[in-house]
RNA sequence: GCGAGAGUGGCGGAACAGGCAGACGCGCUGGAUUUAGGAUCCAGUGGCUUCAAGCCGUGCGGGUUCAAAUCCCGCCUCUCGCACCA
């Protein structure tokens, strides 16, 4: 039973239930009607969401239900991102299995997102934990690896001891684990990898046909990517009797160069060493380095480390012998591990020969005279270099590297930053890797047959030791799919930003229970309009679900090569100027101030706070702000509702302001909503119509309404109504039905504002003497400047700026503004 | 260090293409209503100035322009990202 105040909770629970029963949210594939994909990035079920999620999917929820409104289908699901650490340590603490904890965590989150009355399609959820899709996780990486994109190799791995598993070089942030903020160590391991690299260009060339990104967003991902162009170029060693590639952006310095160095860990390192006396001191010296974190490299000042290892290597342009040296700055898996040092125009090269006592030399001179820099690292003329003297470096560059390719000794060549991406997992909550190791047919893919490789139940979740999996006598010994005989599986798991990777092409075809998903679903939904999320993805997750798409239309399973057109990246919600967290013990639940305030009120303060791309403040008096004008609106309609009629005149002129008052609000929400995501100014302009509603409500408390202004404010109020429904859908859908409207406001037409009417015939006109505003004289529009002035010299303020002076100029912008300049 | 973004009342924020700075809201002040409080309604609310008139005012300093929060140059502060990537 709903009262004549505003309850939010009945009013609330009856939509809800009213938008459930009649499947408004619910769509198909149907190519005769145009499609919108809102997407927001979906949560790991950690308990209630928190305000930050909630943030995220009100403003889906406006766009969404915006869109639907101009009559596009929008599909809008949800869903879990359901396996991860907190399940596991979950069991280990409390003895919980995950699978439990987890479907536990997801009731419960899902109870409170239905209760946010957001307009998902429920019956597409995708949980990324359930065999059901889990085994599609496995199907892909199936894909990957038949087309040489998924392999195992030994390396150099991060580990983070208290997660007790391998991490993607994405997670670790300054030299910390991205989850849990234990220091990261390296350790060798053979480790499986998707070979991300192969697309570095097609992910950073791609970038153009994207919509509306954040351009930060774009930087972090081209940083990441760190692509560099430059040139390979071979140092011969006599002592091995061949060469070594280098890689440099700077091959105009190559004259310069007056030692040659390689990555500590460089198998080449061995060769050149053996049976020297340099044998003992690089081992130890090589332990030193790896003993080294992170941390300590960057806090020490960037104290650099190296070893001359006994032997030359040959500069292939000026002939000369230069000594090699170990260092740990080297880096072994970018560019060729190798480089040849120039410490005349290399910040680093320069700290390393003075550490070292190693001769410098000039080859480049700045075009800046002035410039006499220890180390110049611009571009510049080329000297000391032989015949490319007086060269700029730009030509330099290129003259050499063909020099070079007409000996054979180099190439120009381009490398990137961006590393394979590491995806084993020493844990047991994730998909299972689907391989297996024959004591005689060795590595073998699991037969698509086969999928999904179940998670066992009963595992032993205790600490330390090898992973779960890999204690699990059932689940590792199976027999070869090949040849029958003795095998054991592959016990690691998948990262869980593999499982993220494509759920937005489940969601678009949920029930296909033989593939990932049906072309036409894919074809039809996809991509993504609008995906929503925190910054805090911008590099891992999306730059991997960008990467599984071109696969996927490499392979030619989908036909698109980006997944989301557009992205809007929001900001955080703070509690007393920090990120909410419960360590700081500042949050706030979203379950309970829905109780007290209602869904409607989180989010008109929510979005009223602040443009959504800005972090906001948590507010007490914010909500109850948001709770007072929704109270305001609330009894301002129903007044109209209740409004009753009198023999009474009209009044024509209140009426046609508020008439123009309406479509311009209609055309400034439309546009605010629709370009700019700009939800604050929108409910502001909304502000201000009622405002001017409870003005017109005192004049016609004195003296009465007419039939006319009735049916004129009914008019009024269902489109200040029907503007709000985006951003509060459960009063205006309540007030629409008691202005009588018939069909669900939430698939009722969107209003339409006319031009025309917008128009004021008569325009307040600013007069400014020498730029300062002095009067304000009211015009009908159009005027003419001859009229303007005559109008403002009449006026008695002007008169008094203006007597005893010059007119020297005048400045007129119709309908705007007369500056008058006196002297 | 490099790169990007941002600095506007007591606060969150408006000002779409150089043209009325401070919309809208919060807070605050006064008033009405009320037994009282709350809620509600009305008025006020950038600073200086005794009122009026006026002057100053968008981080700081300069410039362009009839006119600058907005454009240009220099500086300061903050936030974010990258940080031995040859």
């Amino acid at each position: 039973m709903v009262t004549d105040n505003y309850e939010h909770s009945q009013i609330e629970a009856k939509w809800r239930d009213r938008w459930e029963r009649e499947k408004v949210f619910e769509v198909e594939t149907d190519p005769e009607r145009r499609k919108y994909y809102v997407l927001e990035m979906f949560p790991y079920p950690s308990g209630d969401p928190h305000m930050g999620h909630v943030k995220n999917y009100v403003i889906g929820d406006v766009v969404a239900r915006f869109f639907m409104r101009q009559g596009f289908q929008v599909l809008h699901p949800m869903g879990f991102d359901s396996f991860g650490l907190p399940a596991e340590n979950a069991a280990i603490q409390h003895g919980i299995h995950p699978s439990v904890w987890t479907h536990e965590k997801i009731s419960r989150m899902r109870e409170v997102l239905k209760h946010l009355g957001i307009s998902y399609d429920w019956r597409r959820e995708v949980i990324t934990c359930e065999p059901e899709y889990y085994r599609f996780t496995q199907w892909l990486f199936l894909q990957l690896y038949h087309n040489d994109l998924a392999y195992k190799r030994e390396g150099n791995v991060n580990w983070c001891p208290s997660c007790a598993t391998v991490l993607a070089n994405e997670q670790v942030v300054d030299g910390m684990c991205e989850r849990c903020g234990s220091e990261v160590t390296k350790k060798t391991l053979n480790q499986w990898y998707f070979r991300i690299t192969q697309y570095a260009e097609s992910l950073l060339e791609d970038m153009n046909m994207l919509g509306k990104w954040p351009e930060r967003v774009l930087t972090m991902q081209r940083n990441w990517i760190g692509k560099s162009e430059g040139a390979q170029i071979q140092f011969f060693v006599p002592v091995l009797n061949r060469s070594i590639t280098v890689f440099t952006t700077r091959p105009d310095t190559i004259f310069g160069a007056t030692f040659f160095l390689l990555a500590p860990e460089h198998p080449l390192v061995d060769e050149i060493i053996a049976g020297t006396s340099y044998e003992k001191k690089v081992r130890s010296f090589r332990k030193r380095i790896s003993r080294k974190s992170e941390i300590e490299r960057i806090t020490e000042g960037g104290e650099v480390e190296g070893m001359y290892i006994g032997k030359e290597a040959v500069n292939p342009l000026t002939g000369e012998s230069i000594p090699i040296w170990i260092a740990d700055y080297i880096i072994y898996e970018y560019g060729t591990g190798a480089v040849m040092a120039v410490p005349a125009h290399d910040e680093r090269d320069c700290r390393f020969a003075k550490r070292f006592n190693l001769p410098i030399r000039e080859v480049i001179k700045s075009h800046d005279e002035e410039k006499t820099e220890e180390c110049f690292a611009g571009e510049g003329i080329m000297i000391n270099s032989g015949q490319y003297n007086g060269l700029p470096s730009s030509k330099g560059k290129k003259s050499i590297i063909s020099f070079l390719e007409q000996r054979g000794l180099g190439k120009s060549s381009v490398s990137y930053r961006l590393r394979d991406w590491l995806i084993s997992r020493q844990r047991y909550w994730g998909a299972p890797i689907p391989i297996i190791y024959c004591d005689s047919c060795g590595e073998i893919p699991v037969p698509e047959n086969d999928l999904p490789v179940l998670l066992p139940q009963e595992v032993d979740f205790s600490p330390g030791g090898p992973s779960p999996l890999a204690r699990s006598e059932s689940f590792t010994h199976i027999s070869c799919p090949v040849c029958g005989g003795r095998a054991i599986r592959e016990t690691d798991t998948m990262d869980t930003f593999v499982c993220s990777s494509w759920y937005f092409l489940r969601y678009c075809s949920p029930w296909t229970e033989d593939k990932p998903f049906h072309r036409a679903d894919v074809d039809y939904w996809m991509p993504v309009d609008q995906y929503i999320g925190g910054v805090e993805h911008a590099i891992l997750h999306l730059m991997y679900a960008r990467f599984f798409t071109k696969v996927l239309y490499d392979l030619d399973f989908v036909g698109f090569r980006e997944p989301f057109t557009n992205l809007f990246a929001q900001g955080m919600v703070n509690k007393d100027g920090a990120k909410m967290s419960k360590s700081r013990g500042n949050t706030v639940s979203p379950r309970e101030i829905v109780e007290s305030f209602g869904v409607d009120t989180v989010r008109v303060f929510i979005l009223f706070a602040g443009p959504p791309e800005l972090d906001m403040e948590w507010s007490e008096r914010g909500v109850e702000g948001a709770y007072r004008f929704l109270n305001r609106f609330w009894r301002a309609i129903m007044q109209i509702v209740d409004l009753e009629v009198h023999d009474v005149f009209t009044d024509e002129k209140r009426l046609m302001e508020l008439e123009r008052d309406m479509h311009r609000t209609i055309a400034k929400v439309d546009r605010d909503i629709r370009e700019r995501f700009h939800f604050n100014t929108a409910i502001s302009a909304i502000m201000e119509s009622l405002n001017q509603l409870n003005d017109y409500f005192r004049v016609l408390n004195e003296k009465g309404s007419s039939a006319e202004e009735r049916s004129f404010l009914i008019r009024y109020a269902r489109s200040l109504v029907s503007l709000f429904n985006p951003i509060a859908p459960h009063i205006s859908e309540e007030l629409w039905e008691r202005l009588g409207g018939e069909e669900l406001l939430a698939q009722h037409p969107w209003p339409s504002f006319d031009r025309e009417k917008m128009i004021e015939d008569q325009v307040e006109l600013v007069i400014q003497i020498n730029g300062k505003v002095r009067s304000r004289i009211s015009v009908t529009r159009g005027a003419s400047e001859d009229h303007v002035l005559e109008a403002s010299l009449r006026d008695e303020k002007v008169c008094n700026w203006l007597d005893g002076k010059q007119i020297a100029k005048k400045i007129f912008v119709p309908d705007k503004l007369l500056n008058i300049v006196v002297k």
